[in-house]
DNA sequence: CCCAATAGTATCATACTGTGATACTATGGC
DNA sequence: GCCATAGTATCACAGTATGATACTATTGGG
């Protein structure tokens, strides 16, 4: 549930960085679940335990997880999340969302299929009482 | 029509980089249309020549564009463009979109104005002739 | 109350990657 | 043939990512 590739030319941190911020914004884990510890999570992968450190440092600094020295690490609760202004979100969003565009667009996808590939991850991953899809 | 942010923690070469991918992809840059010189692009976005010249070989491996000494480098036909097994590109796309719909439930939208912001881009970047949109 | 176990942190070393300076080679027009 | 144009190759350097190792804080059992 959290793999990473070490001969990736993406950094390994980042990599596990993403990963769990994926397992948090899709609800994997959930506000009160404790992260596994470092030197678990890096045994795991096997990476350095500072690999795994400076991660949930960034996770904090994101408010995504609470974390205290000699008990862990926890995932918050989404309301004690700050999210930044409106504006800088958005334009976050738009620049993410519009490479994501390019790259459907160079994969020779149709509309259609981009469309519906589209529908498909927000069924699965953002599932909504109006929806008739189910979660996985 | 590019821009860099020389601050920023994405390396300069991989923002120029996305920059004419998706310029490429989206419509701004077209088959036959000539990039400008890596000394002229260079100057303009204020980085060194070998930073724009290696993101031109990125290009030309990734078949965007053709580049020969002397002569310059101009994008390709989309035709000639090879792509990677569906099953790779599926499984790639799935990871981008993934991560991207996380940033937006991080984001804190809704599902609906997410939906909403899809669609906008979609209709931006992407013109279909069963869509009412128009492109910019 | 202390000790051991647990869990995150700090410091330092090192390899790698991104960027830049500079010199080189290929192409095409006059 | 020469010159301007345009991409390439080589080397140097700085910053970043990762790792090895030692340290500090918290908790619970005896």
């Amino acid at each position: 549930m959290l793999s990473v590739r070490l001969d990736s030319p993406v950094p390994i941190g980042e990599q596990i960085l993403a990963g769990i911020r994926a397992l948090i914004a899709l609800g994997s884990l959930n506000p009160g679940d404790e992260l596994p510890p470092v030197r678990q999570l890096a045994g795991d992968l096997g990476v350095n335990l500072n690999t795994v450190a400076r991660a949930y440092r960034a996770l904090e600094a994101d408010g995504l997880v609470r974390t205290a020295r000699g008990r862990g690490t926890r995932v918050t609760a989404a309301t004690e999340r700050p999210t930044g202004s409106p504006a800088e979100v958005r334009a976050r969003l738009e620049s993410t969302l519009t490479a994501a565009v390019a790259d459907m667009k160079l994969a020779a996808l149709s509309r259609d299929d981009a469309t519906q590939l589209i529908a498909d991850l927000l069924n699965r991953y953002w599932p909504d009482a109006n929806q008739k899809g189910e979660p996985s």
